[in-house]
DNA sequence: GCAGTCACG
DNA sequence: ACGTACGTGACTGCG
């Protein structure tokens, strides 16, 4: 085919359109058996834009598409991550200067919303001919972005392979425990209103919990509780703005426990609920291959990337994640990968010989941050060291950090202090990067993904800084997404040529989570663990933590 | 459709 | 004096 030409095969339409046979339609399974073989050909080279989305469509149709060549959407994303608009639409104005008619020309919005078979041929035609003529035109501007960033190892190496892999994770789908859910949400309910109650007895009125400008105006205004911080809108009433009143007024601890318990309840189990497939019992989300600018996933519909962890009550939403019958749940955990990558990145040498030595980090901060014994770091207490770590690594301020430690200004920046003297390579390397990002408008990776920094000379002091917080970040959480999609593409390789029945099922940025047959265990294990730890040789070892149970819950690793 | 809030790495 | 780690997505209220 050639740009400005393009074939639309009508099938399936309600109603042809005027001055249209209806024979001009074809039956779908003809069509499918004509077009299967050369879709299915490696050797025909096939462009797509957003082809997770197509090659699922066909999948379900039994057509597995081979010769993919060329992804639009995911080729402009990384050529220029760190921008939004990688619909097809926003690229061919962008690169093309082409306005394409919306979709919602054809099938209108909202609630009244059309399906393409109620659209009349000839319409439907125009639409999806000028879709994929677009696609064609784009493929040579994308590619030549790539090739002058020296993008296109990264894009044909990584990125393009990712898109079968994500598809596979995907149609799989995980396994709810609806029986669980529905007994948790019952609970909850009960919970939830009786914590209403007590709200509202406590203040002496009812009143909508769930507005912040309500509850704001009582805690402030009629209760004439210390306000804290502002947004834009008014007075904050965020959890640490609450905890801070905590002792002044009993309605404080029912707000606190009615928050995380409604938050538990809506977003995850009635949004689970909502979204799990009645017949197959399970629940598919999206993992998005274009929109992190750092060059993560991220997941949506449902987001099994934020499932709750950090506090017992909302970790039990993990016995709802189960495998199947005679399946197990392994999960395999990158342990401090973020670390890891910055000691290879900075060859900081106190950071190299901890790992080395296969210390705990996190334990290790967690020990001087609360100056006790490191055999008495509590859990607690190494989860906030992992944040503090992190927070300064990434330029949290001292005020920053002593919000949210509660510890004094003062006391937050002599730990600062301590933490750059005791790892003085990280201070080189932030300026290095800093340096880089100023002079030549981007950062990167260790494989090469870039991410590029606007021109700051306009900006404002904070918007500089917000930008420069940014660039440091991008290479250790970019290079975090480069490895973990490596490994992903080498054990996806390993499965099927050794025809293994496990499947990957979700990637929660340092964690790939896989239901197991039993037998398979004894060999998937040591597989799986190999295959991450050897993803890329860095100046440190990768460690992977394997753990494994009937839930997500059973199988859920130390961090 | 935005703002605020809160769940995760 | 100022504003105050990075990256995401879902839910709710409100105009």
């Amino acid at each position: 085919m050639a740009a400005g030409e393009a074939y639309y095969i009508p099938v399936g339409h309600q109603q042809t359109g005027e001055g249209l046979e209806p024979e001009i339609q074809l039956p779908l399974m003809q069509v499918i058996a004509s077009l299967k073989p050369v879709l299915e050909d490696q050797k025909i080279k096939k462009y797509m834009h957003n082809a997770k989305y197509d090659m699922q469509v066909l999948a379900r149709y039994g057509v597995n598409v081979r010769g993919l060549a060329f992804d639009t959407m995911v080729g402009a994303y990384v050529a220029e991550p760190g921008r939004r608009g990688f619909g097809l639409k926003d690229q061919a104005f962008q690169r093309l200067g082409v306005v394409m008619t919306p979709i919602s020309d054809l099938i209108g919005r909202g609630s009244k919303m059309l399906s393409m078979a109620q659209v009349a041929v000839r319409t439907a035609a125009n639409y999806a001919g000028a879709d994929a003529d677009m696609t064609l035109r784009l493929v040579e501007p994308i590619m030549a972005d790539l090739r002058r960033h020296s993008l296109l190892d990264l894009y044909r190496n990584i990125e393009l392979p990712l898109i079968p892999v994500l598809m596979q994770m995907e149609m799989h789908g995980v396994a709810l425990d609806a029986d669980f859910l529905r007994t948790f949400e019952a609970r909850l309910a009960e919970q939830v209103q009786a914590l209403e109650q007590a709200i509202y007895s406590a203040v002496g009125h009812e009143f909508n919990i769930n507005s912040t400008r309500q509850l704001g105006d009582i805690l402030f205004g009629e209760l004439k509780l210390p306000a804290g911080k502002k947004t834009k809108t008014g007075y904050s009433v965020s959890a640490d703005v609450i905890e801070s009143l905590q002792g002044k007024h009993p309605v404080v601890d029912s707000l606190l426990e009615y928050r995380q318990l409604n938050k538990l309840k809506s977003t995850y189990v009635d949004g689970l609920l909502e979204l799990m497939d009645q017949t197959t019992g399970r629940v598919y989300t999206s993992f998005n291959q274009t929109v992190a600018s750092s060059g993560r996933l991220s997941s949506s519909n449902p987001n099994l990337q934020n499932i709750p962890v950090r506090t017992e009550v909302g970790r039990q939403i993990r016995r709802a994640f189960i495998a199947d019958p005679s399946y197990i749940l392994l999960t395999a955990d990158y342990s401090q990968f973020e670390l890891r990558i910055l000691a290879h990145i900075t060859h900081e040498p106190r950071l190299i010989e901890a790992f080395n030595n296969n210390e705990d980090i996190h334990t290790i901060t967690a020990s001087t941050l609360f100056s006790v014994p490191v055999e008495q770091v509590t859990k607690e207490q190494r989860r906030l060291a992992k944040t503090v770590v992190y927070a300064i690594l990434y330029g949290q301020s001292a005020f920053g950090l002593s919000q949210v430690t509660g510890m004094s200004n003062r006391e937050a920046a002599d730990f600062i202090n301590r933490y750059h003297e005791t790892f003085p390579n990280i201070k080189q390397y932030v300026e290095r990067t800093l340096a880089q990002a100023h002079q030549q408008g981007y950062v990167n990776t260790l494989f090469g993904r870039k991410r590029f920094i606007p021109d700051m000379r306009a900006l404002s002091h904070s918007e500089r800084q917000a930008l420069d917080r940014e660039a440091i970040n991008m290479p250790i959480q970019g290079g975090n997404a480069d490895l973990i999609k490596i490994a992903m593409l080498r054990i996806a390789h390993a499965l099927r040529e050794q025809r293994l029945k496990t499947r990957m099922i979700l990637q929660v940025h340092d964690e790939l989570v896989f239901e197991v047959p039993v037998e398979e265990l004894e060999r998937v294990r040591p597989l799986m663990k190999s295959l991450m730890e050897e993803v890329y040789p860095l100046d440190v070892p990768i460690k992977v933590e394997l753990k494994q149970g009937r839930n997500w819950y059973e199988a859920e690793p130390m961090e």
